[in-house]
DNA sequence: GTTGGCACTCTGCCTGGGCGAGTGCTAATT
DNA sequence: AATTAGCACTCGCCCAGGCAGAGTGCCAAC
């Protein structure tokens, strides 16, 4: 699969997907004859062709059209030719003064910056915010929503604020509640939400709590409220950029499928799934991708933190023929300014 | 303009509105001719459609095809000949069950009758979720959300949360929270947001405030909290059914000017605007929206709400040649629905 | 190893003719 | 006076055929 070609193969080879990525035709051996340096004739770069097509990098739509390049050929190209452009600095400038300009929540930012970023890179944004299991609470607060609702609302660090309304236990007064409050607030702060229910779970067993009904009604809310796991936020900025990339628009099917793929939580995590634990820029292309029945879309992803712990993970959806070049910086940097933003709160 | 059709006019219209919904394609004379009851010659058809024709209810997309209904004519069929299709009780029971199941918040209550809202209509289902500035506050609470910010988190009447960052007056101490929380609930319970922001500047102006710094800083940070009024929720399900249209498929600027829309909140805001008040269905055909550039879909939206307050809207988006007869029960009764929901909490 | 030449193949595009659907008009019919 | 049959006409659509262009593979020459 990984047979390493000589210069003249990888030269022909980046020039193809180059062409390829900017057309979205496939590309002859003339136009190729073209711009190598030093200059060969087309019958050369045919032969040099025929050989690239033999080891799996690119192939012909049908006999006697130009050449376009095989998932295999983009891997070999996005991981032994890449040419990473630097991005302009009126880019970073504005990537990074427009992040800053956010707005005041921790939410608001990475929403802010996926808009961004789905402009700057005319492909579809799709970011993962997971409710980390990792971030410590500042603060826990139960508050009367109505006569049968309690809302729990956890500050985390870092400004990331998650609400929860949850079943009452009937007979709780308002001067309970802020008992209540206190006590749980004393016990929660600064653990994650993973650990306090593991130390919640711990409390309801201890003796003393038999006979202090205030107490065993805190921990019961305490663990109703973090039964299931506060689930991630996902948003998706940008949908109509996929409308630019005439692959997608010539077929409906891909298009529905996108579409949809976009509709489902679910199948967005999966999608951003590689990079969620990793600093690391992944790139997924075409059917690589751990999302049945999307074979056609690439995944330019990478995780973001705040401080040490990762926060969830920012990424671009486009066709394979996507100018990883541009889109692979762009994506990298700005899951740093994200970081970067997310770390001075 | 209202010109008013005799029976037979009206009836023809009927059948080309109707047959055009179905089939997308322009109306011969012929088939109308096979569809009247009592039947007429094709010629007779045509007499009449040249009629409608010069009426301004049918337009020839050229000379020598069949024809289709105009805006206006959309407009006369939805006005005076719309027989208004019964749900099927399947489908009433499925749509009441699944939204009392939608979770506990009442935003989620809302996004699930959306989604639902579309999967049976076949179109992109958009709602609105006005915050409302006819909510009652239940309560309000200040919680330290970092050492430079403040969380202010609201309950109103009915379930609904909201919570927002504010940046730190200096010198707040945990204790001053407290107090500071007690005196602006007092204050607040009861009230709705706009009246609690008039209220607060009433009360920067008294006197006794000059002296009491601490209450002065309570009013400077909810006069902070409420300068902007909280903005509404917009939630957009099922936009992969456009694409099950042929009109939209077929152009793809359409469909370009369509995504485009529904990412921008004020776009969605204006397109659901008629229905925000108002109870009753509201239907708008083609240009008839209030949003420039899209002058090929339809709207059919009704507000909804919650005891006597309106909450919002609910609506969905199609082409002008939508299914009328189905889609206005559709969105009426869930409309319906969602409010008797909402009352129950 | 590289190149020029050549025959071949395939697509895209244009053209023209035939077909079908639909129309408008007029004259005949009821 | 309303309805209808008949007829000539107009388009859009589909298909076949032809042509141009781009590209290929192979072979022989450099």
């Amino acid at each position: 699969m990984t047979a390493v070609l000589d210069d003249r193969g990888a030269r022909v080879l980046r020039l193809v997907v180059e062409e390829y990525i900017e057309t979205a035709e496939p590309v002859g051996s003339r136009t190729i004859s073209k711009k190598m340096t030093p200059a060969f004739s087309p019958a050369t770069i045919r032969n040099i062709m025929a050989d690239l097509e033999e080891m799996g990098y690119l192939c012909q739509p049908h006999t006697s059209a130009g050449r376009i390049p095989t998932g295999a050929g983009f891997r070999y190209y996005v991981n032994h030719l890449l040419a990473r452009r630097q991005l302009a600095r009126s880019e970073r400038d504005l990537l990074r003064k427009v992040a800053e300009e956010g707005g005041t929540g921790a939410d608001e930012v990475v929403r802010h910056a996926s808009r961004l970023l789905s402009t700057l890179s005319r492909h579809a944004c799709l970011v993962v915010v997971s409710r980390s299991s990792h971030q410590a609470l500042r603060s826990l607060t139960l508050l009367r929503a109505s006569t049968d609702r309690i809302l729990l609302v956890a500050v985390l660090q870092g400004g990331w604020v998650q609400h929860r309304l949850i079943e009452d236990e009937p007979g709780i007064t308002a001067y309970d509640l802020e008992k209540i409050n206190a006590y749980l607030n004393d016990m929660a702060v600064g653990l994650t939400l993973p650990q306090l229910r593991v130390k919640i779970l711990n409390e309801m067993r201890q003796e003393k709590v038999r006979y202090d009904s205030l107490m065993r009604k805190a921990l019961l809310l305490g663990s109703r409220a973090l039964a299931e796991s506060l689930p991630g936020e996902v948003y998706i900025e940008g949908r109509a950029n996929i409308l630019e990339q005439p692959e997608f628009v010539e077929d409906v099917q891909k298009l529905k499928r996108i579409l949809h793929a976009f509709e489902e939580k679910s199948v967005i995590l999966r999608l951003l799934d590689a990079a969620l634990e990793s600093d690391a820029i992944q790139v997924s292309i075409g059917a690589e991708n751990t999302v049945e029945g999307l074979p056609d879309i690439s995944v330019v992803s990478s995780g973001y933190h705040q401080g040490d712990t990762a926060m969830g993970s920012i990424g671009l959806v486009g066709p394979v023929r996507m100018d990883y070049s541009r889109v692979i910086p762009l994506v990298e940097y700005t899951a740093r300014v994200l970081s970067s933003i997310l770390e001075q709160r």
